[in-house]
DNA sequence: GTCATAATTTGATCGAGGTCAAATCATCAG
DNA sequence: CTGATGATTTGACCTCGATCAAATTATGAC
């Protein structure tokens, strides 16, 4: 695996990202100080559950997948993560160990920090171990929401719940570009393509447009209502 | 809402807690100061999605459920406490806004621990800091281990992961007593009793005795291999 | 543009688990 | 011990979404 040092560029999109942008600069410095950015194609494995992992990972670009698999090979997706995320951080605390797998879903370019050390920074700054629990409660709501949504809503539901997360609220009408392929979102979703597929159709219904990937919805209150 | 100062039993029980047992004395007396015990019937709703929170709570005894409502009134478990677990403390992170319905699933006795208190504890202490990461990070886990078991596992699969979860590995002959009743152990595996007690008697076939709330495993292998 | 490849959709079928109703079993107050 | 109440199980049925196969539609290389 190719590593790079990180650009001028790479800096200002972690330091422009959630995680970074509360913390004072010195903290964001030591932190940065010796990241390394690592080049992945699509497809490639970061890690793999129960190994060893010393690092959390920030997204400079591209996307990445966090799953696990089950005992007949199938996977199931537990998060994706975007430009501007951190991930791997619970392994952190959890005797540095990965806890699930994770993939390029395309080309990604990753920015590595060596957990131990912003272990021991989060020790000495109340800032970064501010941030890091914000981190965690957003993951953890994440997967909550996750399992929620799994085991109250159908799969139009999920879709529907989906898109309204896309779309400011106070608007009726909306359209936004899906940020990657159907096939990644039905993941996400926990759907077979299939079933997202099906579910778009039965959407339309609802006055929701798919073409390609873009989608376009005429009815707000209707989509809630679904 | 009738509420107690802490006796000296509970506090042994605080302090033996997963929680509170890494913790320097000092800091565990500085977070136990001033809490106080509060008293639920079964049913008890103890705080409701969206609404303001400010407490952490540990269960002194008895037994809790988190849950998510759905808009037809069904509910989903999120997670399940026993004695000597602390909950709600990502409200702490998110607004001081509860992120689901608790109830007491049992006669339950909980220690209220103040958020913004321990909040600010945290900030000046790193072992409270590092305690409150821990928790957060295994709340994660759990979160994401059921999605992923939801999506990856049959009814009968996912009895059989919670039994041998109950067993220590080596043995291959076991018993052990539920901690509560069916019904909540179908909720928290996100199936309806009646999937439950199907579930159970698919197991059968594989060395699996349920006689009450007690589990005799006669095959430790056959509940692996299912 | 044209082809090759990958993504998505559609159709058909099937099985897991939800729901409702009824039967059975436990538990506990008296 | 005896009901009365609530928990669990069983049966019958039905719906949702998985799966497999085939058709259709992008997408990208040339």
């Amino acid at each position: 695996m190719k590593t790079l040092r990180l650009n001028a560029n790479d800096r200002a999109v972690l330091l422009g990202s959630g995680f970074f942008e509360k913390l004072p600069t010195a903290a964001s410095s030591a932190i940065l100080d010796d990241v390394v950015v690592s080049m992945h194609e699509e497809h490639d494995v970061l890690f793999v559950q129960g190994e060893p992992l010393d690092h959390v990972f920030f997204v400079l670009s591209g996307l990445v997948r966090l799953y696990r698999l089950g005992k007949d090979g199938r996977e199931a997706d537990i998060a994706v993560f975007p430009k501007g995320e951190l991930f791997g951080e619970s392994a952190m605390f959890l005797g540095n160990r990965a806890t699930a797998n994770a993939q390029a879903i395309e080309t990604a370019m990753l920015a590595r920090i060596d957990s131990r050390k912003l272990r021991r920074l989060a020790e000495q700054s109340p800032e970064i171990a501010e941030a890091l629990m914000q981190l965690l409660c957003r993951h953890a709501q994440m997967a909550e929401d996750c399992l929620a949504e799994d085991r109250l809503l159908t799969a139009p539901q999920r879709v529907a719940s989906y898109i309204l997360g896309n779309c400011p609220d106070g608007t009726l009408s909306f359209s936004f570009r899906l940020p990657f392929q159907k096939n990644v979102l039905a993941g996400k979703l926990g759907l077979a393509p299939e079933a997202l597929s099906r579910a778009f159709s039965a959407l339309r219904r609802s006055g929701v447009t798919v073409k390609g990937r873009v989608i376009e919805i005429h009815d707000r209150q209707a989509l809630e209502r679904f």
